[in-house]
RNA sequence: UCCUCGGUAGCUCAGUGGCAGAGCAAUCGGCUGUUAACCGAUCGGUCGUUGGUUCGAAUCCAACCCGGGGAGCCA
């Protein structure tokens, strides 16, 4: 069988190709169909005098999604898609779709998403998944190759690990159990016994969120490192993270491609340093004049860009009327774009004073909100890694620096406002400091006692952090909400498809 | 939970107190190089729901339902 995406191998051959109509067009006795067999897009051209009576009637009755197998002579063109196209001498129609939902055409996000059994196989959605898999596919080949073991934690759990966040509840015969949020406690044990490991799985949260960050099921990689400190964490993480990127742009150009992602953005982190800083130095920074300064000038910037949109559309207003028709089309396409464009400015313009003052005021010992990381995080192209965080505001088991006022943690804050992609640190590894900090969270020693066991029998200094799968997709892919960056996407609201 | 925007044809939207509209999809016809093809015609409506104001409500008011974005929280 021969697929799509080997045509280039087969060119002037006769082929035969299994799959479905993704775009149909017709011109009296020519037949366009653009195909798609999972691997690939091609144009097929079927040509009335070149084909039997009834594969012409076969053809001609095809709309899109049909499933069919088509043959014909594979020759090299420009003017097709994927560089392709097939100069077809028969055509086996396996079945004539229904009328698809999905039309080339604009849909909303909700019926979008209520269609999405269908909506992965449009092109955008098929190329996301695909960066997906190849981001998933890096991180094992990153971990493998470093000898690290990949170990799974559990699913139930009988209580919740960082007593914060709100977790589904489920019943474990006739008890009362939890999804797991994190399997960090799990993985500590694990690296315990085998010095290097990581888990790669599902976890839950419960919160009632809606954002374009969130999903209540999502994927985490955490990785737990026997003898490591948080430089090495640290250290590991960014490698990690370069990795993965170098890979995706290496090996998936063409998805990034159809996804209209600009990876110079990407390339800078593969060839530059991750910054690093204090969480001290993070608050200086947005606290600064030149931040100050930074968001006043961005202002003034979308003042500009409004006028000269503003400008446009007067302009091309006063030529719609005596415009051609193609050309009308054209006019209105970019009225469209230029009314969401105002539309963000509208809203920047809402947004923005709102971020000066939220990182104006900020004051040491409060967590960064969303619009905080983001005024960080566009001062540079690279991953911002904050460090030293006030230990009040981090989860219990983090060890502290000597000063006792600092968590060793680490966030990953990712370029481009995509936000936090990683949250690591490392571990408290004394068990009476350990114990004092269970009672000063208020948590229930007895359901610990297996976790204070890993400070009685050979206690290590050690680190860690966890990964989100769909912000690292997200951020990759260019795409502006996570719940495009996996199948099935469960958050608030949306249970099925 | 709170703030904010929205719900009109299968889809995307216009219509802001006086006859329910357009483009796309679907159906029929035309076209031998289309690229979200194009051209002509046909079909298509519980204007989210309930109640109220009015001679008259998609339009104004109230409550509720559903969805988008955001806050909190976080990967």
């Amino acid at each position: 069988m021969i697929y799509i995406n080997q045509l280039s191998k087969h060119v002037d051959e006769q082929v035969t190709l299994k799959g479905w109509v993704y775009n149909y067009r017709s011109s009296g006795s020519l037949v366009f169909v653009e195909m798609r067999d999972g691997t690939g897009l091609t144009q097929c051209v079927i040509a009335k005098d070149d084909v039997s009576e009834s594969t012409w009637e076969a053809a001609s009755s095809l709309k899109q999604e049909s499933s069919l197998e088509i043959t014909g002579t594979v020759k090299a063109d420009d003017r097709s898609i994927g560089g392709h196209e097939i100069h077809v001498s028969d055509v086996t129609v396996i079945q004539i779709a229904e009328d698809y939902p999905i039309t080339p055409k604009d849909h909303g996000v909700e019926f979008l998403m209520n269609n999405r059994h269908l909506w992965l196989r449009s092109q955008r959605q098929w190329a996301a998944m695909r960066v997906r898999n190849e981001i998933i596919f890096a991180i094992h080949t990153f971990f493998q190759e470093r000898n690290f073991v990949q170990m799974d934690s559990p699913i139930f759990t009988g209580n919740a690990a960082e007593g914060s966040t709100t977790l589904f509840e489920t019943e474990f015969f006739e008890e009362p159990a939890y999804l797991a949020q994190t399997g960090q406690l799990y993985g500590e044990a694990m690296a315990m016994a085998h010095g290097l490991i990581y888990t790669f799985g599902p976890t839950f949260r419960a919160e009632k969120s809606k954002t374009r960050r969130h999903l209540s099921e999502f994927w985490m990689i955490e990785p737990e490192m026997a003898y490591y400190d948080l430089e090495m964490d640290m250290n590991l993480a960014e490698d990690m993270i370069r990795f993965i990127v170098k890979t995706v742009l290496d090996k998936r150009a063409n998805e990034l491609k159809i996804l209209e992602r600009d990876t110079t953005k990407l390339q800078a982190l593969v060839d530059n340093p991750f910054i690093r800083m204090t969480y001290t130095e993070a608050v200086d920074i947005l606290t600064s004049k030149a931040t100050a300064q930074m968001l006043d000038d961005m202002l003034a910037s979308r003042k500009e860009e409004e006028k000269a949109l503003k400008k446009e559309r007067e302009e091309i207003k006063k030529e719609h009327g005596s415009a051609k028709k193609w050309r009308k089309k054209q006019i209105e396409a970019r009225q469209i774009e230029i009314g969401a464009r105002l539309d963000q400015i509208e809203e920047d313009y809402r947004n923005i004073p709102k971020w000066k003052k939220s990182a104006q005021e900020f004051e040491w010992g409060n967590d960064f909100g969303g619009s905080d990381e983001t005024v960080l995080t566009m001062q540079y192209d690279v991953p911002v890694m904050v460090t030293h965080w006030p230990a009040e505001i981090k989860a219990f088991y983090m060890k502290r620096d000597e000063s006792g006022k600092h968590a060793l943690g680490v966030d990953v804050l990712a370029p481009e406002g995509y936000g936090e992609i990683i949250g690591g640190s490392q571990r408290e590894d004394d068990l009476e400091v350990m114990r004092e900090r269970i009672a000063e969270e208020g948590l229930d020693e007895s359901v610990f006692e297996w976790y204070l066991d890993l400070r009685k029998f050979g206690t290590v200094p050690h680190a860690g952090f966890g990964l989100g799968l769909e912000r690292t997709v997200a951020w990759l892919c260019g795409l502006s909400h996570v719940r495009e960056t996996i199948p099935f996407p469960r958050m608030m609201g949306r249970l099925t498809p």
